[in-house]
DNA sequence: CAGTATCCGATGCGATACTG
DNA sequence: CAGTATCGCATCGGATACTG
């Protein structure tokens, strides 16, 4: 059997929405992601054919629009109106998320480079100079079946950002030595950055203007700030 | 595989709510529901094996309090803070569906003792007598298939309401007279009460206060009112 | 009544291989 | 690169039967 049954709106809502990743896919979606393996990138656990069902179920309810490049291969996926509103509901649910749903952080599940992506879109450049600036992030203390990846380097020149898992070979401006674990903390707000630098989880060189600057460019998790529950037995 | 492997609190309240049913059992337990069998009638066709599961997971994760009643058997489900906060997600949710997810109104999916059971639970009692009132529904033109209801009793008395299917023998004060779609269509706030009228759709007998107030005192959905997006190509 | 245990069929989904 | 077709397994979930 298909559906709810039900001409409640929630539960058409449902039809399309409560179903394996296709809120994530919507999120991708609405953080700006527009081709195939873009998207696969925020999610890096679906497989291409879910990947593309589920596109397919989006284009066929009117929530994503697709069409070929202009150029290339490959087509550009873009939410509707339909799916821009839908944002509302996605920052209630990662609102409610943040607040009840985040549990203890399991290390074995953090996935460094799907960090960095989201990193990458939370840039505030009107805090930056206006002159390209490269990040390299060193991490340590990741666990062993973490991926082989140690160093990355952030790029963000002219109000866009790029992560690159290989030496760029730009100049850096500044280097980001980070515990694995200790940088996941911060970004979801559950410590302070001030407070992973006096524990010695992060530590930043470079030049006092952008270090001192960095808490302000470099913007947290949507959701790092949402208030949690007050500790109530 | 289970999970999403994000830390990200969309990705993780995912894993517990996008779940087929869930936040349909979220939505009765919002709207007072509160025993097993009061569940399932907002939810004609989930199994009670299904229910039961669902019920347990929602419990394992904080969602829901259950506790053996004081007398009889069965218990007592009860959403907690969490699911309180909730509401906020599927009202969000609601107001996308009926704004973007509302199809075609499929007659054969009308199951007339839901759409009973969800008027129930809107009724403004400030705008009734403080007196018991008995509301007669006869239906005419629905679906074969339907199950074969065509007359209930809506008794509200003492600020709380139940949906009879046999006659309780009271004395009844209202009777009103629908087509099965046109009810549903006002419902859902498709056409408004004055049209369903016109049309012929619905009609009331009774004494001429409570008809006039009757618009008043039943309450639509609480979807109904939410402003359709404008026809754009 | 208020559920739970068991069974088994449907489908969801990942892996692999393939295509323009 | 940007996907799609096919296949096979795992799990989801409904039907049935059972229990206090």
């Amino acid at each position: 059997m298909k559906g709810y049954g039900q001409f409640c709106p929630i539960a058409m809502a449902c039809e399309t929405f409560a179903e394996r990743w296709t809120p994530l896919i919507l999120r991708e979606l609405l953080a700006g992601g527009r081709r195939f393996n873009e998207l696969r990138q925020g999610l890096p656990l679906i497989s291409r054919t879910l990947l593309g069902q589920r596109l397919r179920e989006l284009e066929a309810a009117g929530i994503v629009q697709s069409r070929p490049l202009a150029r290339g291969r490959g087509r550009e996926y873009r939410p509707t109106q339909a799916a821009e509103e839908f944002r509302e509901v996605l920052d209630r649910l990662g609102e409610w998320g943040q607040r009840w749903a985040t549990t203890q952080f399991d290390p074995d599940n953090l996935d460094l480079p799907l960090l960095m992506w989201n990193v990458r879109r939370r840039i505030d450049f009107a805090r930056l100079p206006a002159r390209r600036i490269v990040v390299r992030f060193d991490f340590r203390a990741f666990p062993a079946r973490c991926r082989p990846f140690r160093t990355c380097w952030l790029i963000l020149e002219g109000g866009g950002s790029d992560v690159c898992l290989k030496d760029p070979g730009h100049e850096v401006d500044l280097v980001v030595s980070a515990d694995a674990e200790a940088m996941a903390r911060v970004w979801t707000g559950a410590i302070s950055f001030g407070q992973a630098v006096r524990d010695g989880g992060l530590r930043l060189d470079g030049p006092r203007d952008l270090v001192r600057a960095f808490p302000s460019w470099l913007l947290l998790s949507h959701f790092a700030h949402v208030q949690r529950p007050a500790r109530v037995v």
